[in-house]
DNA sequence: TTCCGATCTGAAATCGATTTCAACTCTCAG
DNA sequence: CTGAGAGTTGAAATCGATTTCAGATCGGAA
């Protein structure tokens, strides 16, 4: 397992090294014979360059890091996988940071990652506005379904408000006036946006919008439950609910279940996300889709072409982009036409 | 933003470039007073040695890697969070690699590692053999849960035997004698292992193994629900399931729920890692529990351990280690004591 | 024939650290 | 007083590439 350096392939050769530097990253300098023969010989002896020290020399930066909120939310398990795959084929190193919305946690990865000379940071969570500022400072960057600021960072987001008007406009053609929503944390831009389209719709519809149907969640499985449970303290219970994403309808499924409140019968609920992995749990999800696929590709493309300078230039501060990826809704099994039929009494637990 | 190289250190110093890396990588050798001169003076212009520079020269190879199996699984998913927390806390970079248990996603992975000088990988998945014996040979390696060959490279395992054994000890207290058992994939030693503790427990009972109790699964939940399926096909259906994985085993409670067998009144089920997860959902599987931060830990420190190179040697083979972790059964709600009444009529799908 | 430019190649500097080796200063035992 | 040895420091080589600059060759136009 002896690793050859230039200079021996340059030997082996009867040229110079700058002649196989040449071959290896600017080919067309090089006359065909010649270009074969090195060519050949590195083949032969399984020569690979050092990563190091043509980094060094170059005075490239490193890989890439993918910031993603909680790598147990399938979401972003299906974000890391195909970031991973798309970083794999261009044979770039991936640095997944799990930071399960910890500031400190973000910042000593940030920390390290720019020491390391990271070439590029792709987030895809709620990351907080001094990270994602200083990482913008110092080295390439993209968000993935996250609003920053206007033309200061490129985003590639899903149109959350479009989502948002999809779900409601369908659950208001199922004659539900009463509609739940469970929002995101603060920081989530994507939220509010699927908020403002829940809200919007609505009152064109002339349906006040009221705050109390409004429940503040924190993505996961547990606040849809505590979503669920808080809706069933209201005078008026919804007899539809819209969670910002799937893991939490599922948590209001789950609690609905306990409590005998049968879905879609008794309340229809939405998701947002359409998650693959949750449909194999016994209920289709009715969710609006997020095409992740399309969403890491334009990010990971954005991203590659930031990489090769290809971002000619900050003269008019327009040079970042903003990407929306349309919805779609899918319909599953958990929403049905309201009858008007006031909710069926259920026991509570606890 | 401009970086400071050594030697602009040592000027800064009055000093010479050799003297400033050794305050970095041997400070002994450096007296007091100079040392700490240096150290402020890094730290007040918030000097960051160039890390191609320090791996080129030094020769030192470059972070870890985790070879993963399904990222989707939160099995494996934890195993991500957990090793690369631990790597953080070093300053490691870590590469996450999502297999999919795909031979030739592998071999790309392994080799493009390899040529980037990784300095050490943590396969968790039923990598090919091939592979990892490549990676044994140019790299660091350690195993998590995946037996290859006794000393030939460090594993860390549960003790899948007794992992077997308990729940299948468990099953005949409660006076099941039929139970039918879902395995993994052949290059998945730990399931054979878990295989081995259910067929041994068995025949100390003196129940005899039958074949056809086993259903050879995939480790995915469709798994489970095809495991299902295919022992209801059975003349005798088994009055319990035991389940390699939790994954499976919830194949099996979403099909059953589905064909309006109820858990666990009409079949008992017990799965294997009970990964919190899946305890969000309606029913609290009962399972084997595998203590997933001691093996990622373990596994780590072994790492540790022998990138800084405190495996003496190979004289005599045994550097390589084998830990057992211990397993646990955890009661959940899915398992119940057989009455003797035969099994519910039931009807069935497609 | 001469000269220009295009094409190709090699020598040498460079990237920013680490490490060897030698030199220098002190201390202290003989 | 001398010499050995410990403790400190700096000069210079080195790691393995990239890149600049200049020189060599060749074809074709004047």
């Amino acid at each position: 397992m002896v690793r050859y350096t230039i200079s021996e392939i340059a030997k082996l050769c009867g040229t110079s090294p700058a002649t196989v530097s040449r071959v290896l990253n600017n080919p067309g300098l090089v006359a065909e014979p010649l270009r074969d023969r090195i060519r050949k010989k590195m083949e032969e002896v399984g020569y690979k360059p050092n990563p190091f020290a043509s980094r060094l020399s170059s005075q490239s930066r490193w890989g890439l890091a993918l910031f993603v909120f909680d790598i147990l939310n399938p979401f972003f398990a299906l974000i890391v996988r195909k970031i991973g795959h798309l970083a794999m084929e261009q044979r770039i190193p991936l640095t997944v940071c799990d930071t399960e919305n910890n500031e400190e946690k973000e910042r000593i990865y940030l920390d390290y990652l720019l020491d390391n000379k990271i070439a590029g940071i792709i987030f895809a969570e709620g990351i907080s506005i001094p990270t994602i500022e200083r990482a913008q400072q110092q080295t390439e960057t993209v968000l993935i379904d996250r609003h920053y600021r206007e033309g200061l960072i490129s985003e590639v987001t899903s149109d959350n408000y479009m989502g948002g008007r999809q779900a409601t406009e369908y659950l208001l053609q199922l004659n539900h006036r009463n509609i739940g929503f469970i929002g995101g944390p603060s920081n989530w831009s994507s939220a509010e946006e699927r908020l403002r389209g829940y809200r919007e719709t609505l009152e064109e519809n002339e349906i006040p919008f009221r705050k109390e149907m409004v429940f503040p969640g924190d993505l996961r499985f547990e606040s849809g439950v505590r979503a669920l449970e808080y809706f069933l303290t209201l005078p008026e219970w919804p007899s539809a609910i819209f969670s910002a994403n799937d893991q939490m309808a599922f948590g209001v499924l789950s609690k609905a279940n306990s409590l005998n409140i049968s879905i879609p019968e008794d309340l229809s609920l939405i998701g947002f996300d359409d998650i693959p992995v949750y449909n194999l749990y016994t209920t289709i999800l009715t969710a609006v889709r997020q095409d992740i696929d399309a969403l890491c590709t334009t990010a990971f493309e954005i991203m590659l072409s930031k990489l090769n300078g290809e971002s000619a230039g900050f003269e008019d501060g327009s040079e970042e982009s903003r990407t929306v990826i349309p919805t779609t809704l899918k319909i599953g099994e958990t929403c049905s036409k309201y009858t008007g039929s006031p909710a069926r009494r259920v026991q509570r637990n606890g």
